[in-house]
DNA sequence: TATAATATTAGGAATTATTCCTATTATTGA
DNA sequence: TCAATAATAGGAATAATTCCTAATATTATA
């Protein structure tokens, strides 16, 4: 049975409030200022909590740690090679993809995600070859 | 400038004999068959080094260890939610995918990865609920 | 073939990211 | 108001991976 808290509302309000898809840790960093004694654990625990029961979503890049996104529309994410930023990305005509994947497939398809590499317009813009700084925290 | 090394080799052609996509545990432990003093680090350092230069994939589930594929055919990768494993998936007509993320998208799409979720033909086919052994090691 | 340059290794320490443990505190239903 | 129990803080523990260093293997070239 699932019993309201205080750092729970906060984490989740959030992260409605930001577009960048921040870590553990940087949301550790600033529910700080309202919280000093927070854990880092209670804020594992929640995010964690909120992705399965669909408040929130995990992204997990494959580098470095994991994202959380608050943003629960229909979505995909673009990770940036060269800054290494993590931006929202709408791709429409992928609605059937699980169908496509079901084909000759034995078992249930249920989900999946995907992630899309490349540059992100501000590193394909630059002219010089040093990434810009990486908006995280 | 890259050496030849028997390690790496031995590494690279026990995965190409492996389609159960083993974690560099995995890997480890049956490398140290033929090279009873390899290192973890080593394993780990040449499971990376064959992934940048594009003679293996890394699999990041986000869930669980990375695992390690030797097959460079293009295919899918689908985890069973219910007994882990990791299974080669074909997917036909996803071909301008990139393409499609590109839309209305400021910067270079220049590749993706996608993972399928849901339950394998074994779990799906399985009356009882109790998850199959998982292919691993 | 011998030598020099340097990439790679083994072994283990260190780091990173995350989960787990426990006594205390907060929330909630009765 | 009280009892049941979910959630917390604080920190230890774990899992996965990377990093460090002296020794070894590979390779280009003399």
């Amino acid at each position: 049975m699932l019993k309201y808290s205080r750092q729970r509302e906060s984490i989740q309000n959030f992260l409605a409030n930001r577009y960048d898809h921040p870590t553990a840790e940087t949301v550790y960093q600033n529910i700080r200022e309202e919280f000093p004694n927070i854990s880092l654990g209670t804020v594992y625990r929640n995010l964690n909590l909120l992705a399965e029961i669909g408040e929130i979503q995990k992204i997990s890049t494959g580098a470095g740690p994991d994202r959380f996104d608050g943003n629960m529309h229909p979505h995909y994410h673009f990770i940036c090679n060269h800054c290494g930023c993590v931006m929202d990305l709408s791709v429409s005509g992928l609605e059937h993809i699980n169908i496509l994947a079901s084909q000759n497939f034995g078992g249930a398809v249920e989900g999946h995600v995907a992630y899309f590499y490349g540059k992100c317009p501000t590193c394909a813009e630059d002219k010089i070859s040093l990434p810009h700084t990486q908006k995280t925290s």
